[in-house]
DNA sequence: CACTCCCCTGACGTAAACGTCAGGGGAGTG
DNA sequence: CACTCCCCTGACGTTTACGTCAGGGGAGTG
């Protein structure tokens, strides 16, 4: 099973291809490392970084929390912190019964912590939705103006100058 | 029935009041106009800032464009441009002086542009939304785990309802 | 006029999120 | 072994969007 094509281990990738693949900068992978936001699953002995495939979705999410939401870096470091301590909460289940208190108490905190991002969603989608409400009512009337060659005196909605 | 807690021009206001009600800081505000976003309506002789209500509403709609959509200064810029353009149009129209190609041309500019907002709103409440299904998917496992102390790992036969 | 706020224009400082070298190894290839 | 990429770690530079003084006027008030 030992292929060599380009570069690759298993089925892990080198920081060139994470990059390339998930649309980011290498020095942006390097620096969410720092942050320790992004840590690739394997290390080569040589200290090259090699990315999973789970490593490519975090990248992803983190530029979903990134541009969809406008979080900054700590604000998803808190979300990642969170899923983490999930995770490893899932890890040690499997492993061996954790305190059942312990247990009930972390997954608690995940769904506050859920339920806070989902109501910013939620938010955000709402203002989104008024938004466009307002756009396309601007739209109609333009549109009435080009069809009609008359414009809307009916408002009184202004913009600045 | 003298006020002095802002100087009374009209329904101006000072740039101290317009901060504090539209929530941005007196710096932000000489800073768009530095940039051409923001332009008070009045100034006094003395060389005060004065807004008007239209001034205080374009304010919160950068402030929109900003957090909303996460726009930077010069994409709003483009934007508010437009929205310049066609209201000027306006007021070209009522002084009965542009010819109808101009103006259908602007109009339909106008359109475009709006057009391009309405599909990035779009597409950004799309996203939204399929982040907000995922994490209604998250959250109702996270639910059951904590309700049946059991995670779901994978969940062949239905055991609830 | 004297006070007291509020406001003005520079101009330098700051935080976030990387960009961009410089200098030096690691990993396959011929 | 010699090459050639790809990658590594600092470390300083950059952009955006303001924050924060410093020094000096403007506008009502008593």
């Amino acid at each position: 099973m030992g292929s060599r094509t380009a570069s690759s281990d298993g089925d892990l990738l080198g920081i060139g291809e994470a990059a390339s693949r998930t649309g980011v900068s290498e020095r942006a992978l390097r620096y969410w490392q720092q942050l320790g936001l992004i840590t690739p699953t394997g290390t080569t002995p040589g200290g090259l970084r090699r990315y999973s495939e789970a490593d490519t979705a975090r990248v992803a999410r983190l530029r979903e929390l990134q541009e969809l939401l406008g979080f900054g870096l700590e604000e998803i470091r808190a979300v990642f912190d969170n899923e983490d301590r999930l995770e490893s909460l899932r890890a040690e289940y499997h492993a061996e019964q954790t305190d059942a208190a312990r247990r009930r108490e972390l997954i608690a905190e995940g769904l506050q912590v859920r339920a806070g991002l989902r109501s910013t969603v939620v938010a955000r989608i709402e203002a989104l939705q008024r938004f466009l409400d307002e756009l396309d009512t601007e739209r109609a009337r333009l549109q009435r103006v080009l069809d009609e060659g008359v414009p809307g005196e009916a408002q009184p909605a202004g913009s600045n100058r």
